[in-house]
DNA sequence: AAGGGGCGCAACCGCATCTGC
DNA sequence: TGCAGATGCGGTTGCGCCCCT
């Protein structure tokens, strides 16, 4: 007898049958009637008791246990949507911007954007994308216009939500001709130190302004130029950037003022980020 | 109040790639 | 090495909510 003691078997009907059945025979059940459209809650709570004593893989015995969806559907519906720990808030400036500049250098590779931003689903980029992608394309066959827009949805909220300050705080959208970005890359030295294990304060310290380190400075443009580790085979120390950056609690942080950047390839977006230093 | 369009999003689809036999 | 099953991935579709007229 198989024993699942991490799920409720009332929960489950006969899963205990299953699991036994599908450790002893390589034979699946009798073929079952899949469904198609939205999941009920009652759906996703047995997928994701399914998932938690079984693990997320083997999605075919997956959906043999669920009974109602195929195996693609279970492995999409728990990556996309119930995967813990996954974001299901809007995505930020911080990570638009990241989105635009990935995909400039790398192409539409969604999954690989996906791991580069912290706990969001591959579905929710791509939707981002291609709904921004049609609304210039509405935009422009319908004024005209020329290629440069400023995303509509990029509100001071998003931005404040990207370090946990709260909405309201000066984050203030800079004309094209005043913008001064830094476009310094780290050199190879500074990649080096971030390899070492370094404390999260020291993590965001500027390496090429010794004055600003002095200063115990922080910027989003220290955080933007670690993107360049990417290429460099150190996709994750972006992450631990962004993770201690994110931990890091409102009261630790006072405004600077901000910069403005163009979007990557500097002809599509603007992004308006705050400044802000250790207190 | 009704209906039509915009929009965000979940879900679907088909092809590519991986994996194990 | 080849095949079939399993999984991954990118693009598309369609539903439902909201706002405007």
């Amino acid at each position: 007898m198989v024993t699942c003691p991490s799920i409720s078997i009332p929960a489950i009907p006969y899963l205990h049958i299953y699991l036994y059945q599908l450790n002893t025979t390589s034979q699946r059940p009798a073929m079952l009637c899949y469904r198609k459209g939205t999941w009920t809650e009652e759906e996703d709570s047995i997928l994701l008791s399914i998932v938690n004593a079984c693990g997320p893989c083997h999605w075919f015995r997956v959906s043999d246990m669920l009974g109602t969806r195929t195996a693609k559907q279970c492995a999409e519906r728990y990556y996309q949507h119930l995967r813990p720990g996954l974001n299901h808030g809007p995505l930020t400036s911080y990570e638009c911007f990241l989105i635009d500049k990935i995909i400039l250098e790398k192409g539409k590779c969604w999954a690989y954007i996906a791991k580069q931003l912290v706990n969001r689903s591959e579905n929710k980029i791509k939707n981002w994308w291609y709904s921004r992608r049609y609304k210039q394309y509405r935009e422009r066959r319908g004024k005209e216009l020329d290629v440069r827009y400023p995303p509509s949805d990029l509100e001071s909220s998003d931005i404040a939500r990207l370090v946990d300050v709260p909405s309201g705080q000066g984050v203030t959208k800079v004309s094209p001709s005043s913008m001064n970005f830094d476009t310094t890359v780290l050199e190879p030295r500074s990649v080096q130190r971030y390899d070492r294990q370094l404390s999260p304060k020291e993590f965001f310290l500027p390496q090429s302004t010794p004055r600003a380190s002095q200063n115990r400075n922080i910027s989003f443009r220290s955080i933007i130029s670690t993107m360049d580790f990417q290429n460099a085979g150190n996709a994750d120390r972006m992450s631990k950037v962004q993770a201690h950056m994110h931990a890091l609690p409102t009261s630790a942080f006072s405004q600077l003022g901000s910069f403005t950047t163009l979007g990557p390839n500097h002809h599509t977006a603007q992004y308006t980020f705050p400044r802000y230093k250790l207190k």
